[in-house]
DNA sequence: CTACATTGTTAGGGTGTTCTAACAGTCGAG
DNA sequence: CTCGACTGTTAGAACACCCTAACAATGTAG
């Protein structure tokens, strides 16, 4: 079993891998709050255990395995989340930082058993999808809300880099995942929307925010 | 906060300490798998740390600060053990392992929610008590089975080191907490007592068997 | 196409935790 | 009281992970 340390290395070069499937060393390195060096070595070590692909001064790519090894760390902790919120009660900003520290438990019988308490769920609290037991991942069919135009009508379906400011302004204007908007104006200025919210009050949100909720279209 | 490994340390002198609180280097090499010098050098750390006593040659004994750290480990596994049965449908035979796991989390609120979804119990699942969040540990009203007299009416209270087989043996007998044994007799070669388990059947354990049963006298 | 900024690498070192081999202290049996 | 068994200690090294300082490669802007 992986430790600690790469478990984390590995879910964050899934977090990070482009649509190439490549990440920088640098990335890795400001996303751990780790030195270059020591990400460098550890990638040299990584691809020993044949996780990754790793040649000098070319970006590192995850292998097959290290894809699933990654993946399942992944299921770990939206596991973890999902059953943090419906189980225990927490709210969905409380989460992240508790499951950070479970999803390395090493027993497969305690994330099974979350997986059924919760009802083999899909997505997590905060609409990412959950990997299966083999590492595969849904993707979900979604885009921006700064996307979309004028007079489109959507439903929230996950957040890209919820971080919990995010969410603690989200919880503070009573939007929660599955909430309809109706896009009324976009400010050519600063990229700031206009919409209806759940079809009742009227909202502005700042392109930061904007580029941050995922919709679907069809509301 | 003290790493995974401290943590382990503080619980195993916790769980070694005798009458007068002090472990030797060696029971502690055995209990923890690891060679003495280990233990030796961890022991200058941990004394470094405040959280024990050493003295070349003398036995190790913990301070008041390492009691107290130490029995907030073992809150933590006890209570996780709780949680697992009451909660999440675990058999009190599985929840040992998946504790020593999840008992290295840091995150207080984790524990404080599990402590209020199991309505704050005193005992775990082996009816070990489980330390308050000050440190402080209920001592227990008991007895080994095998020093009772033969006409005693008691009912099981807990286990002293119980171990998955153990708890498989108890299982396949339908023993659980709480249950009550009429002491019929005492087989002087071996140690081995008859009694009548819940009013019922008759069962003959073994000495082994008796010593790691605690009771209560009043059934 | 050179120069600089960015990115990646090497070298060398530090901490935490572990080990084995060899030696030293302690304590009970005779 | 001495001997042997056990228990504990020292020395020396390994591994995983981290760091800083210095240097090398890459790629982009002028």
């Amino acid at each position: 079993m992986a430790s600690h340390t790469v478990e984390n290395y590995l879910k964050a070069l899934f977090a990070l891998a482009n649509e190439a499937g490549e990440v920088g060393i640098s990335d890795l390195s400001d996303h751990l709050a780790v030195s270059k060096p020591s990400v460098n070595s550890m990638a040299k070590a990584l691809q020993q255990d044949g996780f990754l692909k790793y040649e000098k001064y070319k970006p590192l790519r995850l292998t097959a395995k290290g894809k699933k090894a990654a993946a399942l760390v992944v299921r770990k902790h939206r596991l973890t989340e999902m059953f943090l919120v419906e189980q225990m009660g927490f709210g969905w900003d409380e989460v992240h930082d508790i499951a950070e520290q479970v999803e390395h438990v090493k027993a497969p019988a305690f994330f099974d058993r979350m997986d059924e308490l919760v009802g083999f769920p899909t997505v997590d609290p905060h609409g990412s999808p959950i990997p299966d037991a083999q590492g595969n991942v849904l993707e979900i069919d979604c885009v921006k809300l700064s996307e979309c135009a004028v007079g489109e009508k959507v439903s929230l379906v996950g957040l890209s880099q919820s971080s919990k400011s995010l969410l603690t302004f989200l919880d503070s204007h009573g939007i929660a995942l599955g909430h309809t908007f109706d896009v009324r104006a976009v400010e050519p200025f600063d990229g700031s929307m206009t919409v209806v919210h759940q079809g009742a009050t009227d909202q502005t949100f700042s392109q930061k925010v904007c580029e941050r909720l995922l919709v679907n279209k069809e509301a």
